[in-house]
DNA sequence: TGTTTTTTGTCAAAATATGAGAATTGACTT
DNA sequence: AAGTCAATTCTCATATTTTGACAAAAAACA
């Protein structure tokens, strides 16, 4: 297994997949460690990193997230396009519904619920705003699969054997496949109980304006209340509204 | 002007840098142009920055931050002790005053609002999480600024000299330091008008357990409602939440 | 104050980032 | 479909830089 090059500074860039949930705060040995790197340049990565405002000392020898995350965040929320179509008829839906709306998008291959517009009572979702979720588990997901072509699906079916088999899906690939067609067909999906045992949601695709995935919206609220909702209707409401956010964002996209 | 070294390394991450609220997408020419590197590397550093979820590609030949940054900044707001421990106390605040609560911080000499804790109608204030802020202007920065030990605040009194005149502080050393330590005697500021012509605020500092500062807490309102409102109490409100959060800090902190 | 731990400096050797140019991919047009 | 143009990656020789061992300095600590 050759790496490809340029490790200098894809070795630097790595210091911030040290932090996870589990290790907010790190010592620059702890780092260098994880890198195996030599001392000097553990502290080297991380001074270079503070000093970029990506990194800040906490405390005495630990080192956290920095403060430049913060601000970045902020421009990608007025940089990110779902986010800027999404948001307005996002409250709107929960005005409509008064469930909780949310925005989810694939990134790489990893989903990231990039938004969320709470109806009014206190969140009862679990899965915050960049907390990174399951591929092949709950609504959101779904969609944006059934979404893909065959081959990039199949490569996904492939490189997460194991997921797939967690997440009690087809583990054949034809079966698998039409799985997700049934899905792109019906043009949204409703969960229950998949991701947490106790919220049901109605997702549907957001799409590129060259027609790709770029993420999904839904709707979520606990499996109680969604058993007296007309499901129909709801699915109805949010397939339209991710269709005008996805004709929106096509119409804003430079030629 | 002799640079230090370590360039490559600066240099990537001066990428990150060339995003801002007027440049929100980014061809990577340009990118090369503005760090003076050649087309093949400029192709390299926003590759590898893809690769590490820092950037994203955004339609046609550009490019934007990417969806790491969501990630990370969701791992801030648990690693963030501010954060961790004002924001239910945040809470209480709000719905004992109705008025918007804001947490903010310094990191290096850049004041960030990390939190708002909203009062219920629309947010009245443009400076939402995350966008940096002037920083001799409003309640925030004032007392925070009057807990730096007098070298420090010389420090930057001496390298922002045009940004202090600007804002209407004392542009002479004494009468400076004068200002600001009366500010922390009285351990909390009233401003109105400073930031924003129609918003008030009142600022009590928050405190490290070693006794520096880590940011302030805000109580925002509209120089109208302010207009009403028992100044004292609300100032005794803020420095008493200000200090309860500082303290909890204090004991969660590790020997 | 003395003592340990954390952090930065020095410098020669080795690794690798760099740029010029070419090749390839990919999107859009006819 | 085939062709055209731009965007992106590849190849490779060279020189710039990063790197680690060692040492010094600075901070925390007692």
């Amino acid at each position: 297994m050759t790496e490809r090059s340029d490790s200098s500074l894809v070795r630097m860039l790595a210091v911030l997949d040290q932090f996870d949930e589990q290790h907010l705060a790190l010592t620059a040995d702890a780092i260098g460690e994880a890198l195996q790197v030599s001392q000097p340049t553990a502290y080297r990565y991380v001074r270079l990193l503070t000093e970029a405002g990506l990194l800040q000392r906490q405390g005495d020898a630990l080192y956290a997230l920095g403060p430049r995350i913060i601000a970045l965040d902020h421009l990608i929320r007025r940089s990110d396009p779902v986010l800027q179509h999404g948001i307005p008829l996002m409250k709107e839906l929960v005005a409509a519904t008064g469930l909780d709306c949310v925005a989810s998008a694939l990134y790489g291959d990893q989903m990231l619920d990039i938004h969320r517009e709470y109806s009014g009572q206190p969140a009862n979702l679990s899965y915050g705003r960049g907390r990174p979720r399951p591929l092949f588990l709950g609504a959101a997901p779904k969609v944006v699969l059934a979404q893909f072509d065959p081959a990039p699906l199949r490569r996904l079916f492939d490189s997460r054997a194991a997921e797939v088999a967690a997440a009690g899906l087809p583990t054949e690939w034809p079966a698998f496949r039409r799985y997700f067609a049934g899905i792109r067909k019906v043009g949204f999906y409703a969960s229950s109980g998949e991701l947490e045992s106790d919220l049901a949601a109605v997702a549907a695709p957001l799409l590129h304006p060259n027609g790709r995935p770029a993420g999904a919206l839904s709707l979520v609220t606990t499996v109680k209340r969604m058993a007296v909702i007309d499901a129909g209707k709801l699915a109805a409401l949010v397939v339209r509204t991710a269709g005008e956010i996805s004709a929106r964002m096509a119409a804003a996209a430079p030629t």
